[in-house]
RNA sequence: GCCGGAGUGGCGGAAUCGGCAGACGCGACGGACUCAAAAUCCGUUGAGGUUCACCCCUCGUGUGGGUUCAAGUCCCACCUCCGGCACCA
């Protein structure tokens, strides 16, 4: 093996050190050709690449290959999403500073893809830690400021105490930070958003164009978007002014309405309750509830608690008196932080109405007819009873009557809610791009001009976490100069979610080196969208909505020429071991420059392609990378062997008749291109590769005979480089060369497959005798219907089975089977 | 609870349209080469049955029904696992 290994080593650092010299895989915009857009998500510089890296790229690099191949201009780019925590925690940690911590990553991780062959244009490389980059973060958030897009306020956010800092909606996943798993507290901040809200109706509208989107994505989008359609309802206070507001998707419910909720921070609650005798009593109530962590608040299967506060309300449609609850189920966040509660016909409300002892009242029967008390909410749809006029009615007439009645008495009026939230992109942290705005003394909030941007991060600062972002004590920093009066003001000092850094970074790539723009309209044109988007499904929601929403910003400000910025998507499955995903926490973890050492780049890309498809969890096996192993040595032995006999010959193509064995390894040959061609392109790749070793195995079987073709196996020799140049690039590229080609294998036009010597002449069809497989015939593969019929029937093992019965029915599948039902 | 995806040999996985279930790889077993081993090459390998002299039979794709000449694939009901959302009114 070790000299072998050796041999495989050198081979693939030669070739690595060729392409680089002769940039190989620059894109340039060259208007006559068809463009490609491969990109895969850029990492995070942790430090090291991990197998869920090698895997993304791995699978984005074979498209790339196999596009450029095809006679299409990719563009391939690679980069860095350099700003973010962990570098912060590690100048905590170790006193490194974060730019220090993040290059020293970057440094290593380039080595590693590098060492892996992958065919980026590295002159595109992208750092989002870089001024040159953030300038222009910074810019876009100016741009989206002016537009009413960025705006300040205050609002209750998710804290992470762990990380010292707010969160998004999107980061808090059950409860916990996104990042590093503490429990997300509250907390009432003033923050920056972006009022991606106002984009909701076409991030969710769109969806259904994304046809070359996971479903599953789109789902999870959609579900995480959550539009709702109902009615905003206004019920009048009783024995005051003022009203309380709602909002409801079931306004057919209306006459069952029988007390109303509020939620505790609801700003009305005061007033409510003032000079009601039991008002200490819910003041103090409000205050333990807003104590209380989001999660615990948010639990499953609490129980929920309320209590009355002494005010009431006026169901206008039954024109009775209805109680005003407090109560720890309705959310402040979510429609107007009240809602009219229907206990008959909501499980929430029912399972509130039975604790505190609220009516309940039917208002709904089910198709069927309402037998006895209602044990559980009926939630369905049915016929109206008890209210009023709408009695007899179906549920669903009745929404839309009630509804146009609500608006014409001018108490409500139909509207569509949505469950997402602006975007929370400020952060108390240091180690990202700052927001670029003043604040001043007489002027106020004031964007620092266009062309004072970069706002640079200062060269050095404190990283105790203190809650507050290190900026605030960089004196240096924190002080400026009102753009507007000039008097003395105070800098921003959080800075913004890495996300934002994220969602324009694509369009970076199509211009990368432009200092006076984010990116040149006509490149960007020439360029987008991203025609094959690779990464983890874990970005379903976060990072593929943050950049849906940017690229349709910059649509609407004309920087873009393009709704949608990902075309096709594809999410990888995750890499497992034993089972779970690698953690450094299980210890399951496989370092990929182990593999790369022990096996090269070739084995390890190929054994990560071959395992699984693409889309599924993929499970490691140290036995499997063997397989890949031996098989790529065992295509080596054959070049090796070969190459020297087949050196001056030319091979078999078009036009070359040969015949039986010849004819029929060649067939082979064709018939696995065009599996190779069909599977790549449909992305299954695993299914790709096991073609290319079944083809192989048969060159074993065919090179033993005396008579083996050179000729043949020349022409196998060369569609075997050119099929593998996607999967193993560095020893097709080696093979390509050794049969004395010039141009790289990856330079060569992919292959097309000889229909006529593809084609095979016989075929084996199965017969069956009443769906059970009893015999095979060989016939040509044109043979007419009816002769196949005649063959099948005087079969003599299906002369047997038949015995005697009476044939009812012959089906015959052209080229497959015949099945003859007898009875 | 709602939404999405998946259940196939000892293991990873194949099977474009409803048409030979288990391709390919791993593992295992047997053989060749070798003084021996490694490497390599060649075979066998779903389970059970049968004089496995390679012929043949039965069963078999999570479970139970159904449609069909024919079902891993379609329909109905259910079970299990994974992922997302979850007091969203």
């Amino acid at each position: 093996m070790t000299e072998r290994h050796q041999t495989l080593q050198s081979i693939e650092e030669h070739w690595q050190a060729v392409w680089e010299e002769q940039k190989l895989y620059k894109a340039s915009e060259e208007p006559d050709a068809q463009e490609y857009y491969c990109l895969e998500m850029l990492p995070y510089p942790s430090g090291r690449l991990h197998m869920g890296h090698v895997r993304n790229y791995s699978i984005g690099d074979v498209v790339a290959r196999f596009k450029r191949m095809k006679g299409f201009n990719v563009l391939h780019p690679m980069g860095w999403d350099a700003f973010g925590l962990p570098a912060e925690n590690a100048a905590i940690q170790n006193k490194i500073p974060p730019e220090e911590w993040t290059q020293r990553n970057i440094a290593e991780m380039r080595a590693q893809l590098k060492r892996l062959g992958f065919s980026y244009d590295w002159d595109r490389e992208i750092d989002t830690s870089q001024p040159e980059y953030y300038r222009f973060t910074q810019w876009l958030f100016l741009k989206f400021f002016e537009r009413g897009l960025a705006y300040r306020k205050r609002a209750t956010v998710n804290w992470c105490p762990s990380c010292q800092t707010v969160l998004a909606n999107e980061q808090v996943v059950a409860g916990e930070c996104e990042r590093c798993g503490t429990s997300v507290t509250s907390k009432e901040l003033e923050q920056w958003f972006f009022r991606i809200t106002d984009y909701a109706e076409r991030l969710l509208a769109n969806l259904d164009k994304l046809e070359g989107w996971p479903e599953r994505v789109k789902t999870m989008q959609r579900n995480w978007i959550g539009r709702s359609e109902g009615v905003e309802i206004r019920f009048p206070l009783a024995g005051r002014d003022g009203d309380l507001t709602v909002f409801t998707t079931r306004p057919d419910t209306l006459y069952g309405a029988t007390y109303m909720v509020v939620a505790p921070e609801h700003p009305l609650v005061p007033e409510l309750i003032e000079g009601q005798p039991h008002a200490d009593e819910v003041r103090a109530f409000v205050e333990r509830v807003k104590q209380q962590d989001e999660i615990v608040r948010a639990a499953e299967d609490r129980d929920k608690e309320g209590i009355d506060t002494g005010a009431k309300c006026i169901n206008p449609a039954t024109g009775e008196e209805i109680p005003i609850y407090v109560g720890d189920y309705v959310l402040m966040g979510y429609g107007t932080g009240a809602i009219m509660a229907v206990p008959a016909h909501d499980t929430r409300d029912f399972a509130f109405a039975k604790k505190y002892g609220l009516p309940i009242r039917r208002v709904i029967a089910p198709a069927g007819g309402v037998e006895g008390e209602l044990t559980e909410a009926y939630v369905d749809e049915g016929i109206m009873v008890n209210s009023g006029e709408y009695d007899g009615l179906p549920s669903t007439e009745a929404w839309e009557r009630i509804a146009d009645w609500l608006e014409a008495q001018g108490l409500g009026r139909r509207k569509v809610q949505y469950r997402l939230r602006d975007w929370l992109i400020s952060r108390q942290r240091f180690w990202g791009a700052p927001i670029p705005i003043v604040y001043c003394a007489d002027c106020g909030i004031v964007p620092v001009p266009e062309d004072q941007l970069p706002v640079l991060l200062p060269k050095s600062a404190h990283f105790e976490p203190s809650g507050r972002s290190p900026l605030v004590d960089a004196p240096e920093f924190v002080h400026a100069e009102c753009p507007r009066c000039g008097g003395p003001a105070r800098r921003e000092t959080d800075t913004m979610d890495t996300f934002v850094d994220s969602s324009w970074y694509f369009l970076r790539y199509c211009d990368p080196r432009n200092d006076k723009q984010p990116f040149a309209r006509e490149k960007a044109d020439y360029w987008m969208g991203v025609d094959q988007y690779i990464g983890g499904v874990e970005h379903a929601i976060l990072h593929l909505m943050y950049a849906r929403f940017f690229q349709m910003v910059l649509y609407d400000m004309g920087l873009v020429g393009v709704e949608e910025p990902f075309v096709n998507l594809l999410t990888q499955g995750m890499v497992l071991k034993d089972g779970a995903k690698m953690s450094k926490s299980k210890g399951n973890v496989v370092d990929p420059n182990h593999i790369i050492e022990k096996y090269g780049a070739d084995t390890t890309r190929l054994f990560v392609l071959f395992a699984a498809p693409p889309e599924r969890d993929l499970e490691w096996s140290d036995t499997g990378v063997e397989g890949c192993y031996r098989f790529l040595n065992r295509v080596w032995r054959l070049a090796e062997e070969w190459i020297p006999k087949v050196a001056d010959v030319s091979p078999t193509g078009p036009g070359t008749e040969v015949e039986g064995p010849h004819h029929e390894i060649r067939g082979l040959l064709h018939r696995t291109l065009a599996k190779v061609t069909s599977d790549i392109e449909r992305f299954h790749l695993n299914t790709a590769i096991s073609a290319i070793m079944e083809l192989v195995n048969g060159v074993y079987a065919y090179k033993e005979r005396p008579d083996a073709d050179p000729r043949v196996i020349r022409e196998i020799l060369e569609h075997l480089a050119l099929m593998l140049a996607p999967f193993a690039p560095h020893l097709a590229e080696e093979v390509w060369h050794r049969m004395g080609m010039r141009e790289s294998v990856h330079r060569n036009p992919w292959p097309e497959v000889d229909a006529k010597v593809a084609r095979v002449d016989e075929v084996t069809m199965v017969i069956q005798v009443n769906g059970k497989v009893r015999s095979r015939i060989t016939v040509p593969r044109d043979l007419d219907e009816e002769s196949v019929r005649e063959r099948a029937l005087s079969d003599p093992k299906v002369v047997e089975q038949l015995n005697g019965k009476s044939v009812k029915r012959v089906i015959v599948v052209p080229g497959r089977l015949v099945n003859i039902v007898v009875g």
